[in-house]
RNA sequence: GACCCCUUCGUCUAUUGGUUAGGACUCAAGAUUUUCAUUCUUGCAAGAGGGGUUCAAUUCCCCUAGGGGUCGCCA
């Protein structure tokens, strides 16, 4: 098994969140870099969680981020389907042999019965497992049970006394007694089988090489060696990630935090930062670069430098690493990122000019996409004006500059940013007002505020025309 | 509670026996700038505690403490 095959498993419940993508991440980019092929599988084994569209979901949210898998649902190769409930014959054929080679057995315990059960033990004090006692019904006491139509589940019977080693690919050698592990339930009485049974039998038949996934999974490791064990398959590679943590250090939940990917899409973050802010919680090149695309992820991946502990995710960093990308993208992607945020907002964009003059001001004054839409308003529909900045255009001084530009900017030949600063120049020296004098009112004037960008940016952004037009609002007619 | 995992600045982390323990984010101060924002400079700030091993431990070992994960017919 020389040939490199990951998958990310995910159980379409929703959306995919942080975690998911990190997990899914460090598969692709492990793949990616070591030539292997990055597979997509849908865990739905649980008929009660079932969210429609949650598949499809999932998938875009995927393409969105530009992580594109070899094999998995619409991708299909020999090893197909992807989706587990399409293999539900395989789980059954699994279990049967488990069942008949006498590694598991049947169980005709109640989920009441289990839950009394449980509290019992768990009131004495006890390692919470399950008793075993359907595992001394005969075989008569068996076949009655099913002939009356009882409904059973399939359970795995754990070896008792055994030390339970492997080799984790981040954490180094891991020993588990197997009198910790429960003989767990491995086909349901649905007929469905549990996460433990269908990622085993899955991921041997897709010839998964290295399973990848959140330390979550550290302690069900060793039923999953066994299943291997008692079907006679050579176990993967394990390797388990370090969790992304809640600012107080438990399992990221959405109860403290904003866990869908969707949504930071949603808010504005890029997926550039996003991915690349992911893939530095818990990961971290030899050097001290951080700014990577994911091309270049791929190709500096590697699992032995993957960390061991948890990481927080601070949306501070994302924060500044998502202005980084906003700075460094080309302004027509972030213009094209853009444009149905400032459609919805009626603005018109039938001068692209102008459109693309105002992304460039406001990226460099934003974090957020969706702040971009905001920062434009002043040059699209400007906010009205408050009454003591009225009062501050009606002073002497600042009627005087205005009618200074009212006049000039109309004879003013050319139109870039050196004329304009030109003409800003000599206006100062013309009327001997300079500093805040000078400039408040020109603002307040052309986008109804004290702060905006550089003067002559404004003035261009707005056009000859309108810039007038604003001027002239403000003076006597 | 049992088992397992983890432990360097507030946060993400570098440093795999010898460093003034480095970088980034945040924060603070300063510089540039007509404003806002950027940018630049500087600063604050860390090896959980205790034992070993060693000429030398953040680095190796042990113990303690703290944190986390798991203990479902959920994944």
């Amino acid at each position: 098994m020389n040939e490199i095959r990951v998958r990310f498993a995910p159980s379409p419940t929703g959306y995919l969140h942080i975690g998911g993508l990190r997990t899914a991440l460090y598969n692709y980019l492990f793949a990616r870099k070591e030539k292997g092929t990055f597979i997509l599988r849908i865990e739905d084994t649980d008929k009660s969680r079932q969210v429609p569209g949650a598949i499809e979901n999932l998938i875009n949210t995927l393409n969105a981020l530009g992580l594109d898998y070899d094999e998995g649902p619409g991708r299909e190769s020999k090893f197909a389907p992807y989706i587990q409930s399409e293999r539900l014959s395989l789980y059954k054929e699994h279990a049967q042999y488990l069942l008949d080679s006498g590694f598991a057995y049947p169980c005709f315990c109640s989920p009441e019965t289990l839950t009394k059960m449980r509290e019992e033990q768990q009131s004495k004090g006890e390692f919470v497992k399950y008793d075993r006692r359907c595992l001394s019904l005969t075989k008569s006491e068996i076949e009655q049970k099913i002939a009356a139509g009882e409904k059973y589940v399939i359970r795995l019977k754990m070896p008792d006394n055994r030390k339970f080693q492997f080799n984790d690919l981040i954490r180094g050698e891991v020993e588990m007694d197997s009198n910790q592990s429960d003989d767990q339930v491995l086909l349901k009485s649905d007929g469905f089988p549990t996460y433990h049974l269908a990622a085993v039998v899955d991921d041997h038949l897709m010839q998964i090489s290295h399973i990848i996934r959140g330390e979550e999974w550290l302690s069900s490791t060793p039923k999953h060696i066994y299943l291997y064990e008692c079907l006679g398959w050579e176990t993967p590679k394990w390797v388990h990630l370090p969790l992304i943590l809640n600012a107080d250090r438990t399992k990221l939940s959405k109860r403290m935090n904003d866990v869908s990917v969707d949504s930071y899409l949603a808010k504005g973050y890029l997926k550039e930062a996003l991915i690349n802010f992911v893939a530095l919680l818990g990961w971290h090149p030899s050097d001290d670069r951080e700014l990577f695309t994911l091309d270049e992820l791929c190709n500096a991946f590697s699992l032995e430098r993957v960390n061991k502990a948890g990481a927080i995710f601070d949306l501070t960093k994302l924060d500044w690493m998502n202005g980084q990308y906003l700075h460094s993208l080309p302004v027509e992607d972030i213009a094209m990122r853009c444009k149905h945020l400032f459609l919805e907002k009626g603005y018109d964009l039938s001068d692209e000019n102008k459109y693309q003059l105002a992304i460039a001001v406001a990226r460099e004054r934003c974090t957020l996409l969706n702040e971009i839409v905001d920062y434009c308003k002043m040059f699209y529909q400007p906010e009205e004006l408050k009454n003591d900045d009225i009062k501050t255009l009606l002073a002497p001084e600042a009627q005087k500059v205005l009618a200074w530009f009212a006049t000039n900017l109309p004879i003013l030949s050319a139109w870039d940013t050196e004329s304009i600063q030109n003409l800003v120049n000599s206006g100062i020296a013309e009327l001997g007002i300079k500093g805040k004098k000078f400039y408040t009112p020109l603002r307040l004037a052309l986008i109804h505020q004290q702060h905006g960008p550089e003067l002559p940016s404004t003035f261009i952004i707005l056009g000859k025309e309108e810039s007038i037009k604003r001027l002239q609002q403000y003076l006597p007619s």
